[in-house]
DNA sequence: GCCAACGTTGGC
DNA sequence: GCCAACGTTGGC
């Protein structure tokens, strides 16, 4: 199994607005960077485990985790005019933009900051604490994951 | 609200 | 193919 960390603004779509929807579950759309597209199109795999990350919120931070239930598929936003993600150069017949469908499996005991993440021995090298990274889909490896976890007060499992 | 960092676009 | 201009992300 791979573990990842995907953000969200949680003024727009939080991890309780998860924990709310039908089934608790939300397809991935919006996504519109390349290395983040691979990742959902090639790489996420069904029962892969997914930190959800609230960027742009105070504070940022960690707030629960999810699970791919439904591996990579076309993101049909990219073809709605009417959407805000729409892209005009997208097509119908050749999908520029894809997305995966994940589950809400537990909210954290309390949300880990991005403040507290920083500087933590054995996450110099994960994506979300370094310096001017924007992936909003990306790769935690396993021992960054137990770290959080532990953090968080929550089972790694 | 500011702005650094980054990705994309398009002229040449 | 280079790179300046521009738009976006997201911490602070």
């Amino acid at each position: 199994m791979n573990h990842w960390l995907v953000k969200s603004e949680p003024d727009v779509f939080s991890f309780a607005d998860l924990l709310k929807a039908p089934k608790k579950t939300t397809c991935w759309d919006g996504v519109r960077n390349y290395q983040a597209r691979n990742t959902l199109r090639d790489q996420m795999k069904k029962g892969d485990r997914v930190f959800y990350y609230h960027s742009n919120a105070e504070p940022s931070g960690i707030a629960g985790i999810c699970e791919v239930v439904r591996e990579g598929y076309p993101d049909h936003t990219a073809i709605d005019s009417k959407d805000p993600h729409f892209d005009p150069k997208s097509r119908a017949d050749a999908p520029t933009w894809y997305m995966v469908d994940v589950r809400a499996v537990a909210a954290f005991p309390r949300l880990v900051t991005l403040a507290e993440l920083k500087g933590v021995k054995g996450l110099e090298q994960m994506a979300l604490v370094r310096k001017g990274s924007r992936l909003s889909v990306q790769p935690v490896t396993r021992r960054e994951w137990e770290i959080v976890c532990r953090i968080a007060g929550h089972s790694p499992d």
